[in-house]
DNA sequence: TGTACATCAGTGAACGCGCGTTCACTGATGTAC
DNA sequence: TGTACATCAGTGAACGCGCGTTCACTGATGTAC
């Protein structure tokens, strides 16, 4: 029966937040709409009142995912101490926790691989997405002009998105965690004290 | 019908090279049994002649598919002038063509996320190639120790993989292109020139 | 070396399964008067 | 403000589809004598 628009608002909010987890957990191909509305406590029919297809939800909640990490990661670099913020961000983004829980981690190391082979639609809005983030975070980065910094970020962004997804791919935690140490003293190195914006103020 | 000895090893080459192929181009859960075995010229049923299943196809293809690639770094940092082995590699591997013929490239960036979602038998396979890749491309990396020049191998694997990624989901040749350069000037300025089996001699 | 029989690689129909999507239907909400 | 009606969010059965896997069968190859 027809809800309250308020209702409805509710309703396509929490099922684009389940599945920016769903997505960043399980995948594209193993993200199920009748999962999905199950746990937004539905039945699957309901989905199509909210969005025209699978794929116009997946590339809503890829943006989601990656929009939620880029402002967890301006945060902890707006709050780090002066001179701190690229470390904070390195050491954050290739911290234990992010490599085990990616239901709550960047989408770049849980999907880019699944990304490249989704429709134009999905692709699209992850490419804006991902401009969008390390603009956002190219203040941090070192480089003289807007252009360099960006570009500096988005090198930086997907090493450690690789690491990330590396790390979780092995089935060995020793190696797993020589991997993201390694790239922490290898991000940490190259990024050194010269960079960002606290060298510029 | 029964076919000879060297028929079957024949067979089953082929169907691992084909899948080594597809999995990198399609990912684990769209190459499909039957259009693998079309592709070797014959039909589904004959696969399971040869493999227990997908799953164990999959390992091997992994397994395949990265020790062909740590074989073509292997001879191109061989084959590079003195102390330009390590710049070799990464140029090689943060190559257009590494990033535009996924089917023939590294795994690493072509399933790491997959894999990472794979049953048990498919990691153990990955993470066994993953530690003899790096640990045979070690020698070109800095470090005092085999362990040291293993792990920044590691690191700097897992970030390039995480360059080639994000380059292929992007859905912009221009910001692409940007990932693949700036990725480059990263990594050889963090590898520059101090390290390396060269340094060494 | 020749023969009889067991083996097994490959065929192709059939299986169960889970998926995204559609659709007739329900009934509370929104709207027009 | 009250009433009549249109709207539409959500239900749940049904759809087509492609997948991995099984299985009875075929006939050339391998093996035992």
């Amino acid at each position: 029966m027809r809800r309250s628009r308020e209702d409805t608002r509710r309703t396509r909010q929490q099922i684009v937040e389940e599945a920016a987890r769903a997505l960043r957990a399980e995948g594209v191909e193993a993200m199920g709409i009748g999962e999905l509305m199950g746990r937004v406590g539905m039945t699957h029919g309901g989905f199509y009142a909210h969005f025209r297809s699978k794929d116009a939800l997946v590339a809503e909640a890829c943006t989601r995912g990656l929009d939620e990490q880029r402002a967890a990661l301006l945060a902890a670099a707006e709050n780090a101490p002066d001179g701190e913020a690229l470390r904070t961000i390195i050491r954050a983004y290739l911290s234990r926790r992010h490599r085990d829980v990616p239901a709550e981690g960047c989408a770049i190391p849980a999907l880019s691989t699944d990304i490249s082979r989704e429709p134009k639609e999905v692709r699209h809005a992850f490419t804006d997405a991902v401009e969008s983030y390390a603009g956002q975070l190219a203040r941090f980065a070192p480089g003289d002009t807007e252009e360099e910094r960006r570009d500096e970020m988005l090198a930086l962004l997907a090493g450690m998105a690789g690491a990330i997804a590396l790390a979780r791919a092995v089935d060995d935690t020793a190696l797993s965690d020589r991997i993201l140490l390694a790239s922490r003293a290898l991000y940490q190195r190259a990024f050194a004290s010269d960079g960002g914006e606290e060298a510029r103020r």
